[in-house]
DNA sequence: TGCATCCAACTTGCATACAAGCCGTGCACT
DNA sequence: AGTGCACGGCTTGTATGCAAGTTGGATGCA
């Protein structure tokens, strides 16, 4: 990067990001966590006065963040928070399901220890949640999506990946509103987590994909129970 | 989503649908049948000049595309019309088979004659498709894909619906390069649809699958094979 | 009260201006 | 010849101004 002029005026806006990216991760922040809720009219004059920048970049974000599905643009109107449908939990669900199991059987034609190196992955990842319980659940979201995009990656098919990421940013948004870090749930989640690294070590891969899926299952279901 | 299908060569720039629109669509168009070649770098610049708007609407276009993975923006520097990777066929293929081929299984557990309209709207296709080849085959590749997307639909997940598109896009791209218009090729894909479509009319949507794989697995070897 | 209408305050859509980064070219100097 | 470097022409990044569409409420009227 450039050697980035000292300004010391707005250290608050980080430069060096470009104010586009800046707004992208702002609002996107925003729409994963649900502080900006579904249904909610954004302006793009809002968002650039918050963040110090002009309109331009602002919108730049918001049709990138339209075609993730995110953002509904309405000809000047407004960018509509994208409601989440009632059966948006399901599709994800249903989609994670699909993807994960064909990327845990997939990942066994790799060849060359390919199943080794995934469980070799898989096991630092477990490590870092175990961290994170022992921290009060904290960071388990985030060690938990690298836990299953590791194994949807060692299906070797970049576009399911691409495609996946998306499905876990949609998964974020709808678990904001639901999950409790319900520790004892955690732990069951890690547990799972070593049974299945567990199965890639050994080899078998459909015992793993059968074990994953037991555990999308169980997660989803309790995402369903009310609290 | 999808651009509309044929686009005369030089259209009249028709006013009504936004500049940024216009701009999407004419890059798109040309990204799709391969008058935009991978490893381009296109400039706003020139799109903007040659659809006479500005480069706003351009850009927006383009960070939009970026979206749908067809560009890469490099700051400063331009937009790159993104290769066809060797592997991408595979992946494309790959993930067209999982999400068809499960589509067709789930579009069974709709209920309430779901198989049946699904068989009826294949069975337009079907006559579609009957009708290009008439013709010589010429609009068969937009009607082939509807085809397939009815099937997908009827799935009844939205998201892999979505996804679906996106790889649908990427196929077109794809076959841009590879597909010659054999009428007795697409003589032998449009009886398969028949069978397929007979299946789901039979309520057997297990049979449906198994022959939309091998459908899809034989117009796969094809475009591999060299001409 | 009920209803049509107008208006003011929003919104986006787009063009344009300008700043700044990247790159190849050609010149000067060693 | 070879090396460094400045420069000009390209590119994008962003701010800004203005036009135009949408909306919701105040207002006038029956």
């Amino acid at each position: 990067m450039s050697p980035a002029p000292p300004t010391g005026e707005h250290e608050l806006l980080p430069r060096g990001r470009s104010a586009a990216q800046l707004a992208y991760d702002y609002v996107k922040a925003r729409l994963l966590d649900g502080r900006f809720a579904g249904g909610t009219l954004l302006s793009e004059n809002e968002i650039a006065q918050r963040l110090d920048v002009s309109r331009t970049p602002v919108r730049q974000a918001f049709v990138q963040l339209e075609a993730e599905g995110l953002l509904e643009l309405y000809p000047r109107r407004g960018a509509l928070v994208v409601p989440i449908s009632p059966s948006e939990a399901e599709d994800v669900f249903e989609a994670r399901m699909l993807i994960e199991q064909h990327a845990a059987r997939r990942a066994a034609t790799g060849g060359g220890g390919a199943l080794a190196s995934l469980a070799a992955a898989l096991r630092d990842h477990i490590a870092d949640q175990e961290d994170a319980l022992a921290e009060g659940g904290a960071g388990f979201a985030w060690s938990d999506r690298a836990f299953h995009r590791a194994i949807v990656e060692a299906g070797g098919n970049r576009l399911l990946t691409r495609q996946y990421d998306g499905l876990r940013d949609r998964h974020q948004r709808i678990a904001a509103v639901t999950i409790a870090r319900d520790p004892s749930r955690i732990e069951r989640f890690v547990a799972e987590h070593r049974e299945i690294a567990a199965a890639f070590k050994a080899g078998d891969e459909e015992l793993a994909a059968s074990l994953l899926g037991a555990h999308l299952q169980g997660a989803h279901e309790l995402s369903r129970r009310p609290r």
